[in-house]
DNA sequence: TCTTGACTTAGAGTTAACTCTAAGGGGTAT
DNA sequence: ATACCCCTTAGAGTTAACTCTAAGTCAAGA
C-alpha cells in the first residue's frame, strides 16, 4: 500500500510511442488528468494514468477529435462521477456508431480501390487501350 | 462526337459534396488535371473530371495525403502513360495494404471502446464501484 | 438598365494536432 | 567539478487541408 509503481515521462514515451512533448500537451490541454509531481517537480506516471494514455490512443486512432476526449476526462473528474455516466456513455455510444460508419465506408472505397488496381494490372499485361 | 456532356462546378459541388473552394483548390494544387474552360473562362466538367474527383475523394476518405493523390495525377498525365502504370501501381497497392492495417487496428480499437461501454452499462446499473 | 448571382483570381486566415525552441534547473557518471 | 542528459516552462512555429475574402467580370431576369 502506497508504494505504487511510477514511471518517467520517458517511459510511458517509449511504451505509448507519444513523444514527450506530446505528453506534456495533452496534459496541459486537460486531454489527460493532471499528473502527479515528486519534490522536484518532476512527472510520475502511475498505471492509471497510463491507461488514461491507452485510451486517449484508443480513441484517437479511431477519430475522435482531441476536445471531445477532453470532455470524456473532464466528465470522469467531477466530484460525483456516476451524475456524469449517462452522459459519457452517449459521448462513446455516438463514438462507435461513428467508427462502425466509417469501417463499411472504408470496405466500400477498398472495394473502388481494388477495381482501380485491377485495371492498372490489365494494362500491364496488355499494354494497350484507354488509360485513366 | 464532340458533344460531350459537361457540368458547371456547382453542379459538381452538390454532386460530390465538396465546396467550390476546394474544387477549385485540388485544381490549383494539381490533385486534378486542368479543367477545359469555355471562352469567358469559365471551367466545364466533363464526366472524366468527375471520375478524377470521385477517385480522389475515395483515396482521401482512406486516409492518402494530397501528396501521393498528386503523384498519381502527375503520372497519369506524362505522355506515355504506360511507362508510369508500375509506380502508380505501386502507390496504389501501398495504400490498399495501408488501408487493410488501419481496418485491422480500428477493429481491435472497437473491441476495446466497447468493453468500455459495457464497463460504464455496468456501473449505470450497480452505481457502485472505481470508475475511470 | 439595373440587379442578382455565379464565376474568376490571388492571397490571407483558420483549425487541429502537434512540434519545436529557448532558457533554465537537478541528479548522476567520470 | 564538470559534462551530460533529462526534466521544467511559456510560447512560437509547422503542417495539411481547407476556408474565406476582396476585387472584379459576365450574363440572364425584372
Amino acid at each position: 500500500m502506497g508504494d505504487e509503481l511510477s514511471f518517467t515521462i520517458k517511459d510511458v514515451s517509449d511504451k505509448l510511442n507519444l513523444s514527450t512533448h506530446t505528453i506534456r500537451y495533452y496534459e496541459k490541454e486537460g486531454v489527460i488528468p493532471k499528473v502527479k509531481r515528486n519534490d522536484n517537480g518532476v512527472r510520475e506516471y502511475t498505471t492509471t494514468d497510463i491507461q488514461w494514455l491507452e485510451l486517449v490512443c484508443c480513441l484517437k486512432e479511431t477519430g475522435m477529435p482531441l476536445k471531445n476526449i477532453k470532455q470524456i476526462v473532464r466528465l470522469s473528474l467531477v466530484t460525483n462521477t456516476e451524475d456524469t455516466l449517462e452522459e459519457r456513455l452517449e459521448i462513446l455510444t455516438n463514438h462507435k456508431n461513428k467508427v462502425l460508419e466509417h469501417m463499411k465506408s472504408t470496405e466500400k472505397n477498398l472495394m473502388k480501390i481494388n477495381k482501380k488496381i485491377d485495371y492498372y494490372k490489365g494494362n500491364v499485361n496488355c499494354k494497350e487501350g484507354k488509360i485513366q
